[in-house]
RNA sequence: GUGGGCGUAGCUCAGUUGGUUAGAGCUCUGGAUUGUGAUUCCAGAGGUCGUGGGUUCGAGUCCCAUCGUCCACCCCA
């Protein structure tokens, strides 16, 4: 019997790691670029904390959490994502309180989903946050973090989405407002609309039923009930995003299925990966660290899905930095193959950032320059006992970028170094 | 959790109303005289037809279950 993975579950193939590897080579140069530091957890919490950090109606923590009990009876649970853990370690390591912090974490998480193009239940985000800035320039440093990404990434076509949720006494009055209302209509909703009434009414606004849409387009808006701070506040981050430029629109049905988030929500959509149009989001969330135990602290972040952001590299064919070799050695013949073996290290250890393929397991010089051409490789060198006894190596082009010609041992570092750019 | 599509060689797929040793292309391996790739030609390797049951003289083809996958809903990154 066959043994497969887990279903969701995916292995990432050599083929395609090298999209990984960009996008966290790219995405720590530009964390860093902002000052941000790498904070790394462990991929299990306990169950309470999400219960707490996510809230416990959500569908995150009701129906989507890995939870299970350890052998010594802990309620313990799979991340079903990063912030949580990240204010946890922040609280327990005393790096919250009274003073800033700009913090990065990337890692798989895991929610029990019915799997399909751009959903999965591990997946993997890469989060980014900043604790301790209540003011707006906040929220504005990290929506620019992503548009810089994208930017290096050399990806387009997103459309940023904001809105505010704005105080808690703002969203408190609005929802008094928004349950009348959908209360006068209720005999119209659709079934999930009416749950969804008393225990998470934003979530009505953000219905894809045409029936329940009808209403909600005539529901009372948010953007009417926001007081002054919730409105000086998106002020001020719509005032930021023009000064660098960054295009947005105002989506005022935006709303975040994490229940902690407080002024502003803002996410990054694309209408290229179907369904799963939602590639990075995020907002601020300025009770959540008190609510987690610790000190009244400020926090601003998002969360991006690397899975879909690399689908969509891939749709939009952006370019990767390639790890394929650059080097093959063919090798035939007993002293040229001990040649051949040495020079192999004295290069590596001569140019330490090249990636050179070594032959192995024999083969004709045919079926060894069929492997260095099929590995990519731009260049062969070609060691037979001739060129081992004259202490030569033939260097030939699998590109067209000239004719083979011959090159000393001692010349030859120089030589790829040159050609190759090293 | 709901509804639907699909699972045949490493990959992309064909397999006719159920009928003998299951096919193609690509990839891979070897060869077309002695040491030169990606083009061409020849040959070869590779599949318990996702898995388990059932119907039948006989199942890749029909039925059931199960696992996986894809799409939409839901939810979200």
């Amino acid at each position: 019997m066959k043994i497969q993975s887990v279903r969701g579950m995916n292995d990432v193939l050599p083929a395609d790691s090298s999209a990984w590897q960009h996008v966290h080579a790219v995405a720590a140069q530009v964390f860093a670029a902002y000052g941000y530091g790498e904070l790394r957890l462990p991929v299990v919490e306990r169950t309470e904390l999400f219960k707490r950090a996510v809230g416990e109606v959500t569908d995150v923590v009701e129906k989507e959490m890995y939870s299970f009990e350890d052998r010594g009876g802990e309620r313990l649970s799979l991340r079903p994502e990063l912030t949580a853990g990240v204010i946890r370690a922040g609280i327990e390591h005393g790096i919250l309180f009274n003073q800033q912090q700009r913090i990065w974490c990337t890692g798989p998480v895991f929610r029990y989903e019915r799997p399909q193009a751009g959903r999965y239940r591990q997946f993997h985000q890469l989060d980014v946050e900043a604790f301790g800035i209540a003011t707006p320039d906040a929220d504005v440093e990290i929506i620019a973090i992503a548009a810089q990404l994208w930017k290096r990434l050399g990806m387009s076509g997103f459309q940023l989405q904001i809105n505010t949720l704005g105080t808690l006494p703002s969203r408190a009055a609005h929802r008094a407002a928004l349950i009348d209302y959908l209360l006068q209509h209720e005999a119209a909703l659709d079934e999930d609309a009416k749950r969804r009434l008393h225990t998470n009414p934003l979530r009505v606004l953000d219905s894809k039923v045409p029936a329940t849409q009808a209403i909600v387009e005539g529901a009372p808006s948010l953007l009417d009930y926001l007081d002054e701070p919730s409105i000086a506040h998106f002020d001020a981050v719509k005032a930021g995003l023009e000064a660098l430029g960054i295009a947005y629109v105002i989506n005022p049905r935006l709303v975040r299925g994490l229940d902690y988030y407080t002024h502003t929500v803002f996410e990054w959509v694309t209408d290229q990966l179907g369904a799963q149009g939602t590639v990075c989001a995020g907002g601020r969330y300025d009770g959540l660290v008190e609510q987690l135990g610790g000190p009244k602290t400020t926090g601003v972040g998002f969360g991006l899905g690397i899975e879909r952001l690399i689908l969509l590299m891939a749709v939009q064919q952006v370019p990767v930095v390639s790890n394929q070799p650059q080097v093959y050695i063919c090798r035939f013949g007993a002293e040229a193959e001990r040649v051949a073996l040495r020079l192999s290290e004295t290069l590596r250890d001569q140019l330490p950032g090249l990636r050179l393929v070594l032959n192995a397991g024999g083969g004709s010089l045919k079926s060894q320059l069929k492997r260095a051409d099929g590995c990519g490789a731009r260049l062969a060198l070609i060691i037979g006992d001739d060129e081992a006894a004259a202490g030569a190596v033939q260097v030939k082009s699998l590109r067209g970028e000239g004719e083979a010609f011959t090159c000393s041992l001692t010349e030859l570092a120089a030589e790829l170094s040159r050609r190759l750019a090293l």
